[in-house]
DNA sequence: AATATGATGTAA
DNA sequence: TACATCATATTC
């Protein structure tokens, strides 16, 4: 219980480190206190061969390079406003991640509510990639830092049930990489985001 | 220095 | 279905 997950587990190859995130619990500390949720949808970015991923072709900026570094770093970015949260993955220079699509609050609830905003209770407070992080208070600070120490990491949880498997939500501009069956979740789970 | 563009959220 | 809104990346 509470068993931060250790270097190793993100050394895997990233197909199945989205699987295995499925049912782990997404820690952040704060001085405002400390918010658990537990991980029900997950996307992989395949780096060089993946169109959709920020990284294809080896594209190597400031913001992707992280990319290229050693797994278990968090990788966070802006989109439309919203930050979005991802694990660097697999090993150093195979530039592949894994985005946290929507997680199921566990602990400090009242506290993602505050954070969220008094009209977000219910599903709607998580149930997305910029929804989960405004509500988990997760930011561009926690960009580079390991997710196996705090403030933000991730631990042991139980085993999902079932795990549905189809495309990724929002990429329609990537050609042939918007088919691929990249995108993982916990099957009937409420807080998986709709699809677009 | 200027502009184009989203791995989205929300309201309508 | 439309649009707000901003950090990055790319172009000028």
């Amino acid at each position: 219980m509470r068993h931060i997950l250790s270097y190793s587990f993100y050394e895997q190859s990233t197909l199945s480190l989205a699987r295995n995130l499925l049912g782990k619990q997404l820690v952040h500390e704060s001085n405002e206190g400390h918010t658990i949720g537990r991980i029900v949808e997950t996307e992989a970015y395949l780096g060089v061969m993946d169109q959709a991923a920020h990284s294809f072709n080896g594209r190597r900026t400031k913001r992707t390079e992280i990319m290229f570094g050693p797994p278990g770093v968090i990788y966070t970015y802006v989109m439309h406003t919203h930050c979005l949260f991802n694990i660097v993955t697999n090993k150093i220079d195979v530039p592949e991640a894994v985005l946290i699509r929507a997680i199921e609050p566990i602990e400090g609830e009242s506290l993602m509510v505050k954070r969220r905003g008094p009209a977000r209770r219910g599903v709607t407070l998580t149930n997305g990639p910029g929804k989960l992080t405004k509500a988990m208070g997760i930011t561009l600070d926690d960009y580079g830092h390991y997710a196996t120490e705090s403030p933000t990491y991730i631990i042991d949880g139980p085993e999902p049930s079932n795990i549905s498997i189809g495309k990724r939500v929002g990429i329609d501009n990537s050609g042939e990489a918007r088919d691929y069956p990249y995108r993982f979740w916990i099957t009937g789970n409420k807080y998986v985001s709709r699809s677009r």
